[in-house]
Formats: C-alpha cells, sequence, structure tokens
RNA sequence: GGGCGAUUAGCUCAGUCGGCUAGAGCGUCUGUUUUACACACAGAAGGCCAGAGGUUCAAGUCCUCUAUCGCCCA
C-alpha cells in the first residue's frame, strides 16, 4: 500500500469493478418493500455543479445503506430536457455563428439541439460516475424518452378530459427575448429603483375647480392601453367623478372613471389607471368591470399599430417619448423616485411583460387540495420541518399554471386543429383525423409544454406509467424525493399534484431538502460570476470520497454551505488517515488473517473498552441514518476512527505488537472492517479499495458495496471498561500536558510516582505499560495511598487517583502553589454550583433521576478532588 | 406588504424529545523525523451561544419583543 492514498489510483478502476458486478441493478423481490430514489435529472443544459454533487452525495448515501441492510434498492438516474435553458444556450451559441433558429428552420434547429443534448448527457452521466453515484443505469431515463413522453400527453388528455386543462386567454407573463409564455414561477422579481409618474387624464366635462384627474403609474408607456381610470369605492375625494369619463393623454380616446376594491386609495394620488392587457391586477379589474382589453405591444416588446404614433417604437424608448409629450401638454405633474419589483425571465434576465395571451392553463386548485392533504395528514414528511409551512401557503395560495410555451425544444402539445371545422383533437397518438369532422386536414399545436410538466410526473413516468409494469408495481410510491429547497414548488409540489391525480398514490414519503453549495464568500455560485467549482476539478484536487465527506458532513438540511479548498482539504485529509490506519492494521494480514474475535470477556480491557466504543458507535450511527442526519453519523465515524481507534486504540496496540505478541490483531482488523462498512455510504471508493486489498479473501462477499451494514452487538458493551480506559487517557493527557507546560523535550523520558484512589489499583497496575509508553515514561511506582507525597514534585490530582512527576530541576513550589490554588478556586465554583442544585429540592424532585445521579457524583468527585489538593497544598506550607 | 431562516471560538459550521464546565474542522501559538500517516503527532490559547424580557428545578435549545443579514412569496 501506498504512503498515501491517491484517488486516481483507485476510483477508476473500482468503479468499472461494481459496474462489471452490476451491483447497482436492484433484483425484485416480491414480500421485501424496496427502497426507491428518483434522481431528480439535471438539465442536460451544461455540464454538473456542486450542487448536483450534494444531491448526489445524499442519494447515494442512502441508495447504499439501504443497499447494504439487504433492501432491493433503486436508484433511478435521468436527464432533464429543460426545454426553455437548453434552448436559450444553443440559441446563444447559434447566435455567435451568425444565426437564429427561424432561419435554421424547426427540423434543423431540433436536430443541433439534440446533438447538445447528446454531448452533454454523455459528460453528465459521466461526472455521475466519477462522483460514485450508485444508480441503476439500466434504468437510466430522458425526459423526451418515448415512455416519459407518452405519459405527458397521456396526462395531458386525461386532465383535458376531466377539464382541468383548458386553453384561454388570460393574462401572462411573456418573456420578450425567448419570445415565449412563462408560468409565475419562471418570472424573477427583482426590486429596481424605478420613478413613479404623476400624470393628468383631463376631464371630458371639466368643472371650475377640476379640470382633471392625476393618476399615479410606474409605467407610462402601457397608458396607451388603458380602457378606464379607477379609483377605490370608499374613497370620498374622487366620489363625484365616479361614472363621469376622462380623456386619454395622447391618443385622447374617451375612458369612464370607475370604482374598484383592488385599488390601493394610499398609492399615489389614490387613483390609477386600468390598463387589462398589460397588468395582472389590471386584468383583473378589467374581467369584473367588463373594461375592453387592448393589446398595445407586439410579441417582442416593440408597440404595435395601438400605439398609434408609437407604432414600431421599442417599449422602454416609447416610454421616454411619451414623456417627453406629457410635458409638452402639460399633463406631467410630478415624476418621483419609487422602488418597485419588476418581473425577469429567470432564464434571461429580461424583463417580463405581463400580457394577454391566448395559451394552455392546468386548474390546480383541484389539484391542490389533495397535495395539501398528504402533507397534512402526515403521508409525505418534509424535511426540515419549516418547508411544510412554505410548501402549504404555496398551495393554498396556487394560481393556474401556464403550460404552454412558444417554443420548440420540448413535448409538443398533443392538440391538433382542424383546418376544415375549426374544433380541436386532443390525443396520445396523433390522430389520422378529426375527431369531430373526420377530416384529415389536422394541424398541431405549434407550442411545446413547460419542462415542469413533464417533471411533475417524473416519480412515476420513469417507472413506466401508464403502463402497469413491473417496476411501477413494485418501486412505486417511492420512498425519499431529495433534492434542493429552491425547486420545492417547480419539482416537489407539482410532483405531489400529480403524482396523486395520475396513480391516486403519494409520489413519495420522504421530502428530503438540501441547500444551497455558495462559494467561500458566500455567493451562490453561477457562472456569470466565473465562481463556479466544477465537481471534476474538485475530484481531481482531493479525490471523489473527499469531496463527498466534506459535503455530507458540512452541510445540515435546508441550510446553504460554503465550501472551501481547506474544507476539502479536511476531507482529504481524513482518507489519508484512514488508508494510512489501514496499511498499518493491514501489517497484521500475513501473521493472523483471522478475524474472529472472541468473547470479549476473554479481551484485555482495551480490546474490551474499543469493541464496546464500537458498539455504541454503530447504534448511533445506525439510528442517525435512520433519521436522515446524514452529517451527524458522518462526523461520529469520523470522530470515532481518529479520535479513539487511531489515537488511542492504535496507539496501545503497538505496544503489544512489538513485544512480538498478534493478540490485538483480531480487534484492529474487525474495528476497521467495521468501520469502513460504516463509512461507506459516504466514501465509496477507498473503503471499497481498502476492503478489497485487506479484508475481501475472508468473507463471502465479492465487494464491500454488497456487503451487511454492521449491526448492533449487545454483548459487545461494555461500561466498565470504558470507564477504566477513562481513566488511563485522562493520567496519560495530565501527564503529557504537565511534560508540555514544563518544556520536557519530546524524547526525553521522565520518572511519575502513582498513588491509585482506592478501588482503581487494579486498573491502573492493568496499564502501567500502556501509561508508561503513551506518556513517555521510564518509569512508574505505584505506591500506597498512605505513602508520603514526594515534596519536591508536580501533583497531579486526577479522577483514579494521584501522580507525581519529581523533576527536581524543573519544579519550582511558588508557582506549583499558585497552580494548585488556581485549580481550586475553579473546583470550589464548581462545586458550590453543584451543592446549590443538590439542595434544591424542586431540582431532585422533578430532574430525572439520571440528571440527579450525575450531578451528585459529580459533586462527589468534585469533593475528593478538592480535598486532595488541598491537603498537597498543606504539605507544601504556606 | 406577507412569510421563512440565520446570528455559537479569528474563519466556516455542528449542537433534533431542554439536563456534564458548549463541540469540530481550519487558522493561531509551542514542541516533535515516537518505525501507519508532516495530508501527521503531542500540547495550548480562544466563546456573556446577537440583545432584552419571559416560561422552567434547569434555556444555545421553548415563548415574546428588538437589531442585523439572507431567502421566498405578492
Amino acid at each position: 500500500m501506498a504512503k498515501a492514498y491517491d484517488p486516481k489510483q483507485v476510483e477508476e478502476r473500482i468503479y468499472q469493478l461494481w459496474m462489471e458486478r452490476g451491483f447497482f441493478t436492484p433484483r425484485i423481490e416480491p414480500g421485501h418493500s424496496p427502497f426507491t430514489i428518483i434522481m431528480p435529472p439535471p438539465n442536460v443544459t451544461g455540464e454538473l455543479h456542486l450542487g448536483h454533487a450534494l444531491t448526489a452525495t445524499i442519494e447515494d448515501i442512502m441508495t447504499r445503506w439501504h443497499r447494504m441492510k439487504g433492501e432491493p434498492t433503486l436508484w433511478l438516474p435521468g436527464r432533464d430536457h429543460a426545454s426553455i435553458a437548453a434552448q436559450v444556450v444553443l440559441e446563444q451559441q447559434l447566435a455567435q455563428e451568425g444565426l437564429n433558429r427561424h432561419q435554421l428552420g424547426r427540423g434543423k434547429f431540433l436536430e443541433r439541439m439534440w446533438q447538445w443534448m447528446d454531448t452533454y448527457s454523455r459528460i453528465i452521466i459521466e461526472q455521475h460516475k466519477r462522483l460514485g453515484a450508485s444508480c441503476d443505469w439500466t434504468r437510466e431515463r430522458f425526459t423526451m424518452d418515448d415512455g416519459p413522453s407518452r405519459a405527458v400527453r397521456t396526462t395531458f388528455l386525461r386532465l383535458y378530459r376531466k377539464g382541468l386543462i383548458y386553453r384561454g386567454e388570460r393574462i401572462i407573463n411573456w418573456c420578450p427575448r425567448c419570445a415565449t409564455a412563462l408560468s409565475d414561477l419562471e418570472v424573477e422579481h427583482q426590486e429596481v429603483l424605478g420613478h413613479l409618474y404623476y400624470i393628468h387624464y383631463p376631464l371630458e366635462e371639466p368643472a371650475a375647480d377640476r379640470k382633471s384627474i392625476v393618476v399615479a403609474t410606474t409605467r407610462p408607456e402601457t397608458l396607451l392601453g388603458d380602457t378606464a381610470v379607477a379609483i377605490h369605492p370608499g374613497d370620498e375625494r374622487y366620489a363625484p367623478l365616479v361614472g363621469k369619463r376622462a380623456i386619454l393623454p395622447v391618443l385622447k380616446r374617451s375612458i369612464p372613471i370607475i370604482a374598484d376594491g383592488a385599488v390601493e386609495p394610499g398609492f399615489g394620488t389614490g387613483a390609477v389607471k386600468v390598463t387589462p392587457a398589460h397588468d395582472p391586477v389590471d386584468f383583473e379589474i378589467g374581467q369584473r368591470q367588463q373594461l375592453p382589453s387592448i393589446t398595445v405591444m407586439n410579441l417582442d416588446a416593440t408597440m404595435n399599430q395601438e400605439a398609434g404614433p408609437y407604432e414600431g417604437w421599442d417599449r422602454f424608448a416609447c416610454r421616454e417619448a411619451i414623456l417627453e409629450d406629457l410635458k409638452g401638454e402639460g399633463l406631467l405633474e410630478k415624476v418621483e423616485p419609487h422602488h418597485h419589483a419588476v418581473g425577469h425571465c429567470v432564464r434571461c434576465r429580461t424583463p417580463v411583460e405581463p400580457m394577454v395571451s391566448k395559451q394552455w392553463f392546468v386548474s390546480t386548485t383541484p389539484l391542490a387540495g389533495p397535495a395539501i392533504e398528504a402533507v397534512t395528514q402526515g403521508r409525505i414528511r418534509i424535511i426540515p420541518e419549516h418547508f411544510v409551512k412554505i410548501y402549504l401557503n404555496w398551495m393554498e395560495n396556487i394560481r393556474d399554471w401556464c403550460i404552454s410555451r412558444q417554443l420548440w425544444w420540448g413535448h409538443r402539445i398533443p392538440v391538433w386543429y382542424c383546418q376544415d371545422c375549426g374544433q380541436m383533437t386532443v390525443a396520445v397518438d396523433e390522430p389520422g383525423e378529426c375527431q369531430h369532422c373526420r377530416s384529415p386536414h389536422l394541424d398541431q399545436d405549434p407550442d411545446v409544454l413547460d419542462t415542469w410538466f413533464s417533471s411533475a410526473l417524473w416519480p412515476h413516468s420513469t417507472l413506466g406509467w401508464p403502463q402497469e409494469t413491473e417496476d411501477f408495481r413494485y418501486f412505486y410510491p417511492t420512498s425519499v424525493m431529495e433534492t434542493g429547497y429552491d425547486i420545492i414548488f417547480f419539482w416537489v409540489a407539482r410532483m405531489i399534484m400529480m403524482g396523486l391525480e395520475n396513480t391516486g398514490q403519494v409520489p413519495f414519503r420522504t421530502v428530503y431538502l438540501h441547500g444551497l453549495i455558495r462559494d467561500e464568500r458566500g455567493d451562490k455560485m453561477s457562472k456569470s460570476k466565473g465562481n463556479v467549482l466544477n465537481p471534476v476539478t474538485a475530484i481531481e484536487s482531493y479525490g471523489t470520497d473527499a469531496l463527498r465527506f466534506t459535503l455530507a458532513t458540512g452541510s445540515s438540511p435546508g441550510n446553504d454551505m460554503k465550501l472551501s479548498s481547506q474544507r476539502l482539504e479536511a476531507g482529504r485529509n481524513f482518507a489519508n488517515k484512514l488508508w494510512n490506519a489501514a496499511r498499518f492494521v493491514a501489517g497484521g494480514v500475513d501473521t493472523q488473517p483471522s478475524l474472529e474475535v472472541e468473547t470479549p470477556s476473554s479481551l484485555p480491557v482495551e480490546d474490551r473498552w474499543i469493541l464496546s466504543r464500537l458498539q455504541g458507535l454503530v447504534a448511533r450511527v445506525d439510528s442517525l441514518l435512520e433519521d436522515l442526519q446524514f452529517g451527524e453519523a458522518g462526523r461520529q465515524v469520523h470522530d470515532f476512527l481518529w479520535g479513539e481507534f487511531c489515537d488511542w486504540y492504535i496507539e496501545m496496540a503497538k505496544l503489544r505488537l512489538e513485544a512480538g505478541g498478534t493478540t490485538p490483531v483480531p480487534v484492529l482488523r474487525r474495528v476497521l472492517e467495521t468501520c469502513l462498512r460504516l463509512l461507506h455510504p459516504y466514501m465509496p471508493f477507498i473503503t471499497e479499495e481498502i476492503w478489497q486489498l485487506v479484508f475481501r479473501s475472508q468473507f463471502p462477499y465479492p465487494a464491500l458495496v454488497v456487503a451487511p451494514f454492521p449491526a448492533t452487538q449487545e454483548g459487545w458493551s461494555d461500561p466498565q471498561a470504558e470507564e477504566e480506559l477513562e481513566i488511563v487517557i485522562d493520567t496519560v493527557r495530565a501527564i503529557r500536558n504537565a511534560r508540555a507546560e514544563h518544556r520536557v523535550p519530546a524524547a526525553k523520558r521522565v520518572t511519575a510516582l502513582l498513588f491509585p484512589a482506592p478501588g482503581t489499583e487494579a486498573a491502573f497496575r492493568h496499564h502501567l505499560p500502556v501509561i508508561i509508553h503513551l506518556a513517555r515514561l521510564d518509569t512508574l511506582a505505584m505506591e500506597a495511598l498512605s505513602k508520603e507525597r514526594p515534596k519536591a514534585a508536580l501533583a497531579l490530582v486526577l479522577k483514579g487517583g494521584e501522580v507525581y512527576l519529581p523533576w527536581q530541576e524543573l519544579v519550582d513550589l511558588d508557582a506549583e502553589r499558585r497552580r494548585l490554588k488556581a485549580e481550586t478556586e475553579g473546583l470550589e465554583k464548581e462545586l458550590a454550583h453543584l451543592e446549590q442544585r443538590l439542595a434544591d429540592i424542586n431540582f431532585t424532585s422533578r430532574a430525572p433521576a439520571h440528571v440527579v445521579d450525575r450531578e451528585r457524583q459529580q459533586r462527589d468527585e468534585c469533593r475528593d478532588k478538592l480535598a486532595r489538593i488541598k491537603s498537597r497544598l498543606s504539605q507544601l506550607g504556606r
């Protein structure tokens, strides 16, 4: 084994081994309930980033753990076509070639799109393999595969027939750059500093005291589409004007002054312009008041013929021009700076234009009811819990979902329009004729569906739905949906709605939401900021296991994580530590390959101690994993392996090995082997490599990946051994501490005297050589407690006894008195605190017995120590 | 405007039924080629757990308010 662990020599080979043996493909075992995760499929837009690495790590931890527990385990990987995102990136590439998609035409464009998809699919799959993902590649799916596509069309038809999908003219979010409708979720609101413009609308019948009504607006260019002026019904300032008419500036159109409850009297002047075609609130006012709706823009956000003199102008240029004209006419009262939220396209950052348009919608309210119930009734559990509120809040205020996109890349809407009778035919398979007039002259709707429509079906469409396949029957509902909290609405919420609607069952039982990965400054990683760390780069520098361990132990559910190279280094160091522990243990391979640990009672105390600690670790890790506490479980193994096994057990074992014995070998091997299993879900490559090298020949399993996860061994629990070793370790630490304080060179062996406290004599006698070895003593003489203490010595008063270090030349008795005094003061404070608590009848009667016992025990220890330190002080005089 | 989260050591963070003198990694300081590991070992320093009030025998943990930062929704 090499001196340092080199992941490059290991990872590819090990992954190959797993793949060849088909370990990742589950066997369907009726009667055994499976563990299933459907991977949230990454977009084929580009390469994986560290967020995907976190997703893959957590899902792989769960997958490998359940597999090792012997459950039929399926982790189904996939890719998402990401309709709009992918189309945007390809269009950008085309633009660099001086082309646009219209020049290419739909067919050629889609050809390029598929090529793009192919390229990035390969990269994504390769990246997942490098991350060690143990997913079942035989079941890999792409959202536009035949199966999932059929599920999309089937769902569309079913919902259409139930009246839950409809086509209608509604106000939608339009991205002028992408030239498509967007759903509400694809619009990001950004606070911008704009202006509030106060504009006079002259009254048709001016009175002496009032010639106009002043409205406030942030978007003066839309006044061209105004069809009313509105005030709040209770607003007395304007009450006399309701029912009168005003003259629209510029176009000189006569529009009514109306009252509507949606108007906020406190905003601006309390009077607003109403533009039903270009504002969601105004749209609703327009519906209520039966106002006409005038669209004044083209789809590219230039003004159309309704804009009169501004036809052809860009929307923002038009704004400036109109303001000039208003000024000229004396109709611009004033301009105030104003903060407001402007919607931007989440994909291309262009300000979104609210626009009335004919689109396809999902009627969501009927779907939301069951989705709310599934969570409130606990059939779906969300972790961390506070997202339940966020989920419910969104679900309870849900609005209809615009699902048609004026894009080419995606699932084509399964609707055909008849050229002859004008009616629609909705079907799963392309119809040969119109359902209504049997005409063969049909045109398919040119639009595609929102990507997230197919995502919503993913947990069941990947398993074969709408067919009752064996996979669907066996693996659905799935166990866990694990993803970032940023897409709880895109994914999770809609999957729950559609899963329940299509299958009558929840799509998954648990939702686990992780946080976002940020750079060391806390900024979200993004390509435009140039702070994206590619997981493969991290793997090249630190190894996959280091990356995975760092991600898993450094994050907690729902919380963001800052990832720095320093943290990755710590992960790498841990991998190397494990490697070297294995090198040490492997030294015993030839002499004693046996792993069989005899009945613990016959073993030396330190063996019983480490096995007892190991047993506790196994119990804790198992229950933490059960509880999805991956960070804590990983840290527990780390701390045990490094802080107990390496720092203490191995160091103690060396003594016996150097003396030529082999007795610790089975225990060394057993503990290491168990740790490998515990750690395998986190660090699959290094654990498998060590296992293959050191342990393979002793087990009936071909690989660690399919070895059983450790089970607790109650018989190994040994509180007495733990207590004994605690005393030993405490003693060694105290001596080391004194050495360092007094600058005793590490190589120098020193003398010590030991006065064991009552009851600890046997324990100390057992461990004298160990203490001598670890504290680097030459002798450690055991003395009777009654014997007088040497005066010119440092005194270490410990729980298990007293240690005297008669280092004549180093001992400064004044300093020693001061040190002991300080120690006394600390103990006195603590003792007072403990005594006060124990004197409180409320405490002793109400606190649980084990808490009270512990306090009593501590008080006794404290008293005892204090007495001994005081007696030493009086011996030293003054 | 509505909601959610964060605030713990110099830095990054754990701390999930309230119960040891609050932990880790990194960084800092001191020492070490102790034959698994300098990607290491030994030791040390460093915290009024954002602030104020409350509940409780007991609060970093539960409740209320305040401050600062961040996110989501409208």
